[in-house]
RNA sequence: GGCCCGUUCGUCUAGGGGUUAGGACGUCAGGUUUUCAUCCUGGUAACAGGGGUUCGAUUCCCCUACGGGCUACCA
């Protein structure tokens, strides 16, 4: 028998942007689909029009195609199925939903909301089991099962406001459900309620737009979040209520805050000091939450990360290509368990990404920042002070606080080296460290090296008490790459002015 | 409360009836270095608990605990 061509689809909510747990989801059916050589598809899930969000689509959109997640049908690129945006196919659920009624798998339910709410507070106040619209209280309420049908068709007629309701098979049965990754389930009917297919603005909710789309997108699979397995027997029954075959569910464990309770939320990230979001977002009421991107994170980066937390490869490797994790990845290594995101790793995952770029595209993106600082530098040279410092950073950006003394002489003096490393006996030291540095031609730090090691040893002079207070001098601090490469890149003339400011500043201090 | 899912070092995880329970991040120590960082070496640290099944259970089953999700005319 021929396997269905693998389809899988990304079907988010554009009622905000979209973290990171969401990109994780989009990235798992992105490499689904490309290792099956299947189809990924964008639908964009607005059935709720009054929590839609401007802007939010343009956002998901963007932050994918960041991460370098292409589609082959959506709202963008178009294809066959369209439309992708369940606001523009409200006429096929309406269509959809009268084939349910019709078969006795649906029906018209009249209650209002107090109604309801009034229902549930009683249960709630006598104690005892919570109201639930279902085969033991429909019944009893005020629907197309319960109502005549000359009344239905009088409150249908007179534009009372209705909503359709899935009828759950009245017999206590139980439903056996498969998921890809938590293997066999079984939910008695009982427990389930009727849920709302069709609200009274005009609209399907999710789970019947959802079941209604996956099965005329002819989709193989649906992978999503772990927070939809409640709804899996509802979309079950669906798919039997209507007579089609059923895709291939797999939920995918959630991702947890770092630290404390509960999955991740839109919160957390500025709270505990990392983003959540791909990218910025500026809510349309004016917080702005900050991005991976705008964070200084490399999009390899944040999906190779992102592909890690939950899944993994069977093997000791952790640094993937997309390529690679097309060709590694599978369901069947999707683990079960929900994971704690760690932003300690992440940093290191973008430290691997920067090491395995080339000097000249580092220098190209940390041009831009010398630029915003005002330095316009000489090339050959950046290119041997990117040399020396780019293995001491995690991010592009913080290659300023390790370059900086290349461009300008220090601005301050750190307080703790001034104490531990310059003593009475310091500056009399530098004043002749000065004369011998006058003397050296071919002012390259081989040179400097040798001559400066001749001097120490002539006067018996330790490396480490010239070398330290040197240091301090030129770059103002104790941290730094070889001292002579720095005398070298900023010149003899330089070198001399800094030790001679010094002297002047520190001995105020 | 009800329903469902889960539980291996602090974190991400491998493993799986008999293993010194492996790796990575972190952390600690040592080495290299003029400093810091990198790097190298080494250490630290885990099968939630209780019952079964079994010659043997971290691995299979049950219960408990804990964690999580869902419980809307939101997705």
């Amino acid at each position: 028998m021929a396997e269905k061509r693998v389809r899988v689809r990304f079907a988010p909510s554009p009622t905000g942007p979209l973290h990171m747990g969401g990109v994780r989801t989009a990235l798992y059916n992105y490499l689904f689909a490309r290792h099956h050589g299947g189809d990924f598809i964008l639908r964009i899930e607005d059935t709720d029009q009054a929590r839609l969000v401007p802007g939010a689509e343009d956002y998901i959109i963007k932050s994918l195609a960041w991460c370098g997640l292409t589609f082959d049908e959506g709202v963008r690129e178009g294809g066959e199925f369209g439309p992708y945006r369940q606001s523009e196919r409200k006429s096929i659920y309406r269509e959809f939903a009268e084939v349910l009624i019709k078969k006795d798998k649906a029906y018209y339910a009249f209650d209002t909301q107090e109604e309801l709410d009034r229902y549930r507070q009683q249960a709630e106040a006598a104690g005892g089991e919570p109201f639930q619209y279902d085969a033991s209280t429909r019944g009893r309420l005020k629907n197309s099962l319960t109502l005549s049908m000359r009344e239905v068709n009088q409150f249908l007629e007179s534009g009372m406001p209705y909503v359709i309701r899935f009828r759950v098979p009245d017999e206590e049965e139980e439903v056996k459900l498969h998921d890809e990754i938590r293997g066999d389930i079984v939910v008695k009917t009982k427990t389930l309620d009727d849920k709302v297919l069709f609200k009274s603005d005009g609209m399907p909710t999710y789970h019947f737009a959802n079941v209604v789309d996956d099965h005329l997108m002819w989709i193989s699979h649906v992978i999503r979040g772990e927070e939809w397995l409640p709804s899996l027997p509802l979309h079950w029954l669906l798919y039997s209520a209507f007579g089609w075959d059923r895709p291939v569910f797999a939920h995918l464990p959630l991702l947890l805050k770092p630290s404390g309770k509960g999955k991740l939320s839109k919160r957390d990230g500025d709270q505990l000091g990392f983003p959540v979001f791909p990218l910025e977002w500026k809510s349309p009421g004016g917080e702005v939450y900050s991005g991976y991107r705008e964070t200084g994170y490399f999009p390899e980066a944040f999906v190779n990360l992102l592909a890690l937390l939950g899944w993994n490869p069977g093997t000791e490797k952790e640094l993937f290509t997309m390529t690679e994790l097309i060709r590694e990845f599978s369901l069947e290594r999707v683990g079960k368990s929900g994971s704690r995101f760690d932003p300690g790793k992440a940093r290191w995952f973008n430290h691997q990404y920067l090491m395995i770029k080339s000097t000249q595209e580092i220098i190209s993106l940390f041009l831009p920042v010398l630029k915003e600082k005002g330095i316009n530098p000489d090339l050959v040279k950046l290119n041997r002070i990117i040399t020396l410092t780019r293995e001491r950073v995690d991010f592009i950006h913080e290659l300023w606080d390790q370059t900086c003394f290349f461009f300008r002489a220090p601005q301050s003096y750190d307080p703790d080296v001034v104490g531990k490393r310059w003593n009475n006996d310091t500056p009399a030291i530098m004043r002749t460290l000065m004369k011998e540095l006058e003397k050296i031609d071919g002012f390259t730090a081989g040179n400097i090296e040798l001559h400066v090691k001749q001097w120490l040893q002539e006067n018996n002079l330790g490396m480490g008490v010239v070398m330290n207070a040197l240091r301090l001098c030129l770059v103002g601090t104790s941290a730094g790459p070889h001292l002579f490469d720095i005398c070298e890149l900023i010149g003899k003339e330089e070198t001399l002015r800094r030790i001679a400011s010094a002297l002047e500043i520190i001995k105020k201090e």
